[in-house]
DNA sequence: AAATTCAATATGTAGCTACATAATAATGTC
DNA sequence: GACATTATTATGTAGCTACATATTGAATTT
């Protein structure tokens, strides 16, 4: 867009975040139709809209059909994080990526898990534990579960050589994800595992996904002492 | 849109993942022109576009003007996390919220600070430490650094009060955010505040602002253990 | 008065045109 | 051949029209 012609949707939209700072709009308030925001600022609707989706998608905002905009109450925060396959994250790091299938077993799910996936009875899924190294040293413990059902090509897969991880990112879609992040303090198996000392807190990544209703695979990663997630520009 | 009529942009957006998914296009392909694609889907190009912008934004494909459409060669997860207003948070989870003010002064930023924000030498900021309780008990513990140039009038405010948090987040926009995560060992001070043993492991929420290249603030939020974080639907 | 129906309304979506912009490819000049 | 200039091309953006859809609120019926 040029400077001096008519807005640009990110300028509207900065304008109309300016104004929400600005208690022009407080929180709790409704927001002018976009119709009138259009004329007022000079653009088309359509303008306004794209401007108010970005918004809404920030958290920003809230719209209704009919209902109208309103400003959202309690601002929030909101950011994205990439998680990427870990061979990538350590190769891009300049490091030498090693993979060692540690476990592989077919086992009925514990209440844990399948509280993971809301699933109301055990089934029997597939069970990998694994351990990702960046230049020969511990980098992630990985403790996974794989419904053979919706996967049962997993099983004709030879996870000695490559990680499930990578395997599912690349050939599994998913329809629903849910990701959560903790501290834990590293216990037996585990400091063992990323030799690591007894009790030093490492970060949990927590991964579940499914396609429609059906689950696919959980994993719980366990990251090593240090490690750090951040934000995405 | 029509079940039955022309083709809407979220459909457009699934058969184009689906095709990447099944490997009709490959990490590393170009895929075809927008208008291409539009005439071969029976949609005008506006709505492959739409589809095209979502994609990019979910992280699968990277768009160049000129030269085109290609299949992100390393796939990601990536996935959205609220950070809201402590005070919000634990409200929302039925419990009482609480607020001491620990610490309040004027220091010189150390080294560790100076590096958060990228700036070459130290400069005196407002410093704030407290502690946000829940139901009488330990909940956060936060370490903040505000720059004094860029907000002045935090200076008045009265923080044994008011969170220097909520403040922040509704009266100061910023421009640039940095989150990271991580975990630590819970050392003397720190436990001590949040009442909990020794090297208990605590996830870290570090959050830092700019408003274009000036440093708004910066905040280390230690969380009680137990605590965590998941993404939004 | 309660329930149902229906009209009004604000946002959501699709398609079209026109032009802007950035990156590449082709061309011309020295 | 090296460099600068220009044309080409694919995506990005803005505006318009038209219609879809959800929700509110009023009108109508029971």
């Amino acid at each position: 867009m040029t400077i001096d012609s008519r807005l640009s949707w990110t300028q509207v939209r900065d304008e109309i975040r300016a104004r929400i700072l600005n208690r022009t709009y407080a929180p709790g308030d409704k927001l002018p139709r976009d119709e009138d925001l259009a004329q007022e600022l000079g653009c088309a609707r359509t303008t306004v809209h794209r401007a108010m989706q970005d918004l809404s998608l920030a958290g920003l905002v809230e719209r209704k059909r009919k209902g109208g905009t309103r400003v959202k109450s309690d601002p929030v925060t909101r950011a994205t994080f990439d998680i990427p396959i870990t061979r990538r994250e350590v190769e891009q790091r300049g490091s030498k990526y090693g993979y060692q299938l540690i476990q592989r077993s077919v086992e009925l799910t514990p209440p844990a898990i399948m509280a993971r996936f809301g699933l109301p009875t055990a089934i029997k899924m597939m069970r990998v534990k694994a351990l990702h190294l960046s230049d020969n040293r511990p980098f992630i413990l990985e403790d996974r579960w794989i419904d053979i059902r919706s996967n049962p090509d997993i099983l004709e897969v030879d996870l000695t050589t490559q990680s499930a991880n990578e395997w599912l990112v690349l050939h599994k879609p998913y329809s629903r994800l849910d990701l959560r992040f903790y501290a834990m303090n590293a216990t037996g198996e585990i400091a063992k595992h990323l030799d690591t000392p007894d009790t030093s807190a490492v970060l949990v990544i927590e991964r579940t996904t499914w396609i429609g209703a059906d689950p696919i695979t959980t994993v719980q990663a366990v990251t090593m002492p240090g490690y750090q997630l951040s934000s995405v520009s």
